[in-house]
DNA sequence: ACAATCAGTTACAATTTGATACAGTGATGC
DNA sequence: GCATCACTGTATCAAATTGTAACTGATTGT
């Protein structure tokens, strides 16, 4: 599931994990590494695979003819992406930080034959980006900026963040123009916000990539979250 | 007080109908009729069922704790909702306007035990509902007021409406307070946008739930879609 | 070494949308 | 028949976000 607002996402990832460890990979399940900036499949490509991220970061992108893009969804590790619909994709996706991914087959997707078990996982994770899809909605629709900027902290910070003392620390490998084209804002709004929660002392930019969370009950705060 | 959808029981409808026709229907998979304002489910309910429309229009909907609201998703003919997430089903759903409903259990989905057609039918409504979610990303993120509202009521009319003439008519069962809480607005806004497209000569409302669509070229331009 | 480029930030003006208030209309109930 | 209520439409004003532009610091290429 994506990077959404909620707090399902850890939980999910765990549950994903176990039926891979002692699985005998299949050719088409074998592990690759994919550098920064590597194109995945583009908009309109006859869809093969499903992927399914297990380090690194992929980014999901759409763009109108009027060069509006919308980041529909970032793939951290646990995530599965690039459902198709029909026979082809529909977004476009590209690497984001290196990352290694597990091709699935769509047949395994679709049909499970041979493969039951992928079959349901690959199953449940389009269930779960459903749901995570929705989460997505009420961020766009129904939060101000603030609001956006702290959950999308929020919601990285507990995918990837690790303890520093009392504090939070991860990192941002996406530009500030993929965040602003994820949560529906500007650059600038989102330049602005980040310095508005450093002048509040709610979290520390160590460099514009590496954000310090100081304190996490004030970002929740911000957040607005629903739980 | 609700205007019945005439003419809705169209293409998709009847694409979705003919694997039923032929088949003992199972009792979970027996047509049955919903009054508006019927509630099918509410958010944290154990999901038992998935929904497929037949005809009629529901509405999915979540509510933040400070009662901001989002409307996910109208169902209309032919679409199947209330994918659950889990074993429980992440949104309320209930009914716009008095409806046709079969209720596929979720086993069906999930397993696909006992009736792998439905399982394939149920499998690709998941994929085509994230499609249809990621359009919604762009509309809600990316797009002016006026351009939302006129994308919405493209979306409706090309699945819901009929000629007249040289025009198209349809109705919008759905209150304008629903149509913003779809389209991340606020009522005054989409009464204002529907006002400006009545001036422009674009629309004409015989009554605020009856559109007439006197410039199909000018509401697609209007959306800024991408086709 | 230096210019050029780019990501990020900041300030300020312009624009869009939201909030508030109120009027009209049709439906419902007494 | 009349009052009430829910929904819709309109106007005005306030607030939030965007657009524009300038500036910084880091990186790249020549």
């Amino acid at each position: 599931m994506y990077v959404t607002l909620s707090s399902e996402s850890t939980a999910a990832n765990q549950t994903l994990a176990p039926s891979l460890i002692f699985q005998a990979p299949a050719p088409q399940q074998q592990q690759r590494s994919y550098a920064t900036g590597t194109h995945l499949f583009h908009e309109g490509d006859t869809a093969n695979h499903v992927y399914e991220v297990k380090t690194g970061v992929l980014r999901l992108t759409r763009v109108l003819e009027n060069g509006r893009r919308q980041v529909i969804a970032f793939g951290l590790p646990g995530d599965i992406i690039g459902f198709p619909n029909g026979d082809a994709h529909h977004t476009d996706c590209d690497v984001v930080a290196t990352a290694e991914i597990v091709a699935h087959r769509r047949s395994t997707l679709e049909t499970g034959a041979g493969d039951p078990e992928t079959h349901q996982r690959l199953l449940h994770a389009a269930l779960r980006e459903i749901s995570a899809m929705q989460d997505h909605f009420m961020m766009l629709a129904r939060k101000s900026a603030s609001e956006k900027v702290a959950s999308f902290l929020l919601a990285i910070s507990n995918r990837t963040g690790s303890p520093r003392g009392n504090f939070t620390t991860f990192s941002l490998p996406m530009s500030r123009a993929d965040i602003a084209d994820f949560l529906g804002l500007t650059v600038e709004t989102v330049s602005r916000t980040f310095s508005i929660l450093r002048k509040d002392g709610i979290i520390s930019l160590e460099t514009p990539q590496t954000v310090l969370v100081l304190d996490m009950e004030a970002l929740l705060d911000a957040s607005q979250t629903d739980d």
